[in-house]
DNA sequence: AGCTACTCCTGGTAGC
DNA sequence: TGCTACCAGGAGTAGC
């Protein structure tokens, strides 16, 4: 990227469209996202400077900032939600931040004399006279400092974009569970990185039920399945992720365009692309769950 | 093991 | 117009 957002579009984002409110969650697609627009403008860069807006967010820590000024950027990567930063002090390593957006969180490089707004939550001063921040209205994501990303991680499911996440060890894994598609799918230890969007889109595009049980989807169904996660992540991630009204935007302040492209999640009422029979919601385990009842006949009762 | 409920939060919306 | 109640939602945790 490497350009500078426009300070015209501060605002834009507090006021949406009209329409109705749809948190855009970020998901993997989004997460890439902004690890691969934030790369250029962050890695290689020094922290000068450390401003707590509101300390849960760096899980209480009060010596945040004292642990972080010095240190410069090595290397920024991804793994499920999570942004890791890697950092050195004095050319040697020295742990790393890792960050989670969870509902609502934004990260972005602006100019320090910008407004960073209501909801700046940190704000790392950078040596180029600009800022990292984290943007989060509703508080529920995270800046650590940790050692070892993994001791932020907790267990993590294989990667699903990358080799470890096969098709046979898939099915493999759904037949040794017996659990509803919907929560498993969700389960970041199981598979890391989906969240309620794309499990939606994915078990649309699989025509499985949501709460099929996992140990009844034949071989066949599981490798259509895990095709169709890794092509809507793909398909995602080229469209720099999915935004809606508010929350979701890339780090230039742009809103990805992956929404356009939703089958069945937040269409409901809407026709199936498929069949034409309308889209229901429903809820599963919690969450808002989209399909279409007649491409994805749900499961006869286990016998 | 796996489920449900609850917690954290706030902006937006529905209902009155 | 102005108020209140409710909702979404990732992830962690508690209780069954």
């Amino acid at each position: 990227m490497g350009c500078a957002p426009q300070p015209t579009a501060r605002g834009d984002w507090i006021a949406g469209p009209a329409g109705g409110y749809t948190d855009a969650v970020p998901e993997l697609p989004e997460v890439e996202t902004v690890a691969r627009l934030l790369r250029p403008d962050v890695v290689g860069r020094t922290i000068t400077g450390a401003r707590v807006g509101w300390r849960p967010t760096v899980g209480g820590s009060t010596g945040f900032a004292k642990s972080v000024v010095g240190r410069r950027i090595a290397v920024l990567w991804r793994r499920a939600k999570y942004l890791v930063f890697e950092l050195e002090h004095k050319a040697v390593p020295d742990g790393c931040l890792v960050a989670h957006l969870r509902m609502t969180g934004r990260m972005h490089v602006e100019p320090a004399d910008l407004d960073a707004g209501p909801w700046c939550r940190v704000a790392l001063a950078l040596d180029d006279g600009r800022e990292l921040r984290f943007v989060d209205p509703r508080k529920f994501g995270r800046v650590l400092r940790a050692r070892v990303p993994a001791d932020v991680f907790g267990d993590l499911g294989p990667e699903p974009l990358e080799d470890g996440f096969d098709p046979d060890g898939f099915f493999a894994a759904l037949a040794e569970r017996r659990r509803h598609l919907k929560p498993l799918l969700l389960d970041q230890t199981f598979v890391a990185g989906l969240g309620n969007i794309y499990v939606d889109e994915s078990l649309f595009q699989a025509r499985l039920h949501p709460l099929t049980p996992s140990d009844r989807v034949p071989r066949a169904k599981a490798v259509t399945l895990h095709g169709a996660i890794r092509s809507t992540l793909r398909a995602a991630i080229e469209r720099e992720g999915s935004s809606f009204d508010t929350f979701y935007r890339t780090p230039g302040g742009q809103p990805g365009s992956y929404q356009d492209q939703f089958l069945v999640y937040g269409r409901q009422g809407k026709p199936c692309p498929r069949c034409g029979g309308a889209i229901r919601r429903m809820v599963v385990g919690q969450r808002g769950t989209h399909l279409c009842p007649r491409c994805q006949p749900k499961p006869r009762s286990r016998a």
